[in-house]
DNA sequence: AAGAATCCTTGATCTAGATCAAGAAATCGT
DNA sequence: ACGATTTCTTGATCTAGATCAAGGATTCTT
């Protein structure tokens, strides 16, 4: 995914002026990352929002006690660190790279310019408010189920309701996401198994034929 | 507080232009909402954005078991169901007054309207991103914290770091807003109460000399 | 003011999931 | 390909906080 097929397919770039886009594409820098490289940490400064190319990013915050918290986990096509856009340039979040990734750095000068056209705004708006909604779901998520059913949410949200998916993360990764331990999860794969509902087979998951079709969410 | 009043407060009206401050005016409905009373349910569809003029609203979402997550308290001056905006009219959460309060009522359109304004859209804009920010901190805090840090974290975010704290909601209210059950809370009220670190009498929460001094958070 | 409905407190019990520990398996770096 | 990390699994144990129960205190309603 070059950058020009990104800012063509992305919801928000979509509404985009051809000359608009142009400058954009120019502004913006290409970056590789390995899996594990960590792009900026909770509360260091920096000036640019960024959209994911190819990989999975991890944004997450970090307590005194080092206990992790994922607030989101990126797709390819997403922004993200829009909060720098209007703020004091500190990042409230750490983001690592889950794979090895490919991201553009998009200057926020340039991002404020591009505010002016009203449908690339009204999009912004748009993709903020859906963020917004995503994250009221998340602490509905966190706080009221369990970890079976958090697991489930989890893959249907990220990956759809596939049969056959290929994660790309590890099983720790996996379990940080839905807020249990990797001891927990582990456990929670073996009675999955067990039941013959789910198993993660080497790189990819698979799931007992129609699982999605009973009406269990 | 009437509406003039808060459209001349509200960070984001600030920056209006004296014919559409009017304009907005007119188009707004006044609402006095009677303790418990429910403005709005999850699901339900609605075309208006809302503007706490007085009181307290608690916004939250009910699972299946119909276990309640608390998503934001609104404070007076503060917008919400922003989320109607752009989407299919369907609010993402039930809004409940906490105590008797007065709330105006924004109309979708009118607000849209509002949003050519360059400033008004930035802030707008501001707005969403802080809300984002304090949607991401809640996640860590209640995934994190335990009870009795969620609290102290509740009552600086929400009250700011008083001594003397008049909370004008019940320990229910407040209990279900840390995330925890009544017969926990009041046990760790019993305890702090022991250790002399606060006392909830009548209305009111003393705090012990020196508490956010001290560095605990 | 009496009755009804909540709300609050305190005790007893239960449990999901964390933590600690220690091997086994997979992955990485050179 | 080999040792070194890191990840994964499984067992044993622990604990914060939920749940259930039941009496007492407030607060609504009429």
């Amino acid at each position: 995914m070059n950058i020009d097929f990104l800012l063509g397919q992305t919801a928000w770039f979509k509404g985009l002026s051809k000359p608009n886009k142009e400058l954009l594409a120019l502004a913006c820098l290409r970056k590789k990352m390995r899996k594990k490289e960590i792009l900026f940490a909770e509360g260091s400064r920096g000036e640019a929002l960024f959209l994911l190319a190819q990989g999975g990013i991890r944004l997450y915050k970090t307590n005194m006690q080092g206990r992790e918290a994922i607030i989101r986990i990126v797709q390819p096509g997403e922004i993200f660190a829009e909060a720098v856009l209007f703020e004091k340039d500190v990042y409230p979040v750490t983001a690592v790279a889950l794979e090895d990734s490919v991201v553009y750095a998009l200057p926020k000068g340039k991002f404020h310019q591009m505010l002016e056209g009203e449908d690339f705004r009204n999009d912004f708006i748009r993709a903020l408010l859906e963020k917004h909604r995503y994250l009221t779901e998340r602490i509905l998520f966190l706080t009221s189920f369990e970890v079976e059913d958090r697991l489930f949410m989890f893959l249907r949200d990220h990956f759809g309701p596939l049969e056959d998916i290929r994660p790309g993360m590890s099983k720790k990764d996996m379990a940080n996401a839905i807020g249990a331990t990797p001891e927990t999860f582990s456990r929670l794969l073996l009675k999955l198994r067990r039941e013959r509902v789910l198993r993660w087979e080497g790189k990819a998951i698979c799931l007992r034929k129609n699982f999605w079709k009973k009406a269990e969410f």
